[in-house]
DNA sequence: GGTCCGTGATGGATGACTTCCACTGCTCCT
DNA sequence: AGGAGCAGTGGAAGTCATCCATCACGGACC
């Protein structure tokens, strides 16, 4: 699970014992960690957004809220659950309009596997069917359904797969091998021809004139763009 | 508030430090003890009904989700958020279906008080609509019923869960695994067939057209959709 | 103790999807 | 202008997920 930490010293949180860090680490979690002063890049975590973000604010519980209103704005982190670990002293201010959890240090692993698992529970239900637009294309990621101007496509999981990794990396040009790894897995042994063939049924279906967002780049791959965007250039 | 305890040795129950029982007297709540063979007036219950119950299940934690199984047909309990005692040992056997929440013991009345403060934000955010409408569907939660175009299905227990649970989530694709983890309980061992069988078995009692709402996503898994939103394909 | 009902498992059939192959057409470089 | 290489096209075969029929098990109820 990939896990995003604000805390007080990323570089030693780890080593602490019965540290959310520490037991997060015990429990596999990938776990990046940051400071209270958030310096980290927004474009890495577009890329690779966390599924949970966990708050070590322990007796800084307003400096805690004041960040994660901050990262509440942030597009990659909307929707992201959030537990908050606090001392015992601290519990009485507690906000629980961010509709989160918290949890007590020093941190019990297994309560806190509980809680996420809590989480997990709660928040599946939650998670906002998010929809990802490109000009004329919406795509709902959750639903497994993408339109054109309001006309469902109908298409195969691994058109979808396909059309969806390109509409969330819009703008780049993808090789052959990258589509295939992103798209189809790491493991994927086979031609890159593959990656064409899906690409001309993806066209066909998308129709004229939203088969044109699909960019073939000669030598290179793929790309697709916003073709209000790309009209001015 | 008036707390419901269910608790081993209900008369000893409060004197026992660092247990749920004392942290609710400490609290101040206005609580009412019994054992899990529930030895209450029904009635008595039906005219001062409780706004919590507080399961102090320790180490018996199947014997609790037992008598929670119980309370939860009593209408004077319908919606009233839960509360679950736990030890550290016995977290990993906790089932978030059937309780709202959970805490350690030994019990900081600190926590407990966040964690009531916690709920009562949480349903008083969510005031249980215990009606659900989708299309032609409808579904009784708190009545145990469903109906299409007022024709009311004889389905059985496991066949309405799924049904409750794709419909309160509808729109999206749930896989094998989710369903059974979230309508089966995550403890679930078993082949994930099972959700084909139980889909299919409920098509057929929907009937046509309604049958259609439930929607194969190949590679994926279900979902339930709503007949006008899919109209527009 | 027998029967019915709810639940989940198994194996085969079906049909859709993915992939590969051979060919054609196009683009860019020389 | 010619050629090499890359991308698009059509068809065909293999694979795999889903669906379906049937059966086995366990508990509830009579």
């Amino acid at each position: 699970m990939k896990v995003l930490l604000i805390t007080l010293e990323p570089e030693r949180a780890a080593s602490e014992p019965e540290s959310p860090a520490a037991a997060l680490r015990d429990l596999g979690c990938d776990v990046r960690a940051f400071g209270f002063d958030l310096g980290f890049d927004e474009d890495d975590l577009s890329k690779d957004p966390p599924q949970l973000l966990v708050l070590d604010a322990r007796e800084r519980l307003e400096m805690a809220y004041s960040t994660l209103k901050t990262l509440r704005d942030l597009p990659p982190l909307q929707g992201t659950p959030v537990i908050v670990a606090v001392t015992t002293q601290r519990l009485s201010s507690l906000d629980f309009r961010a509709g989160d959890d918290f949890i007590l240090v020093p941190v019990v692993p297994a309560e806190l596997y509980a809680r996420l698992r809590q989480l997990d529970w709660r928040f599946a239900a939650f998670s906002a069917a998010d929809r990802v637009k490109v000009g004329d294309l919406e795509i709902d990621t959750s639903g497994y359904e993408a339109f054109v101007r309001d006309r469902k496509l109908d298409l195969t999981h691994q058109e979808f797969e396909l059309l969806k990794f390109l509409a969330q990396n819009r703008g780049k040009v993808w090789t052959r091998e990258q589509l295939l790894s992103k798209v189809w897995g790491y493991r994927y042994f086979g031609g890159t021809r593959t990656v064409d063939i899906h690409v001309r049924r993806l066209r066909a279906k998308l129709g004229s004139p939203a088969d044109a967002m699909i960019e073939t780049v000669r030598n290179v791959g793929y790309k697709l763009v916003d073709p209000i965007v790309g009209a001015r250039g």
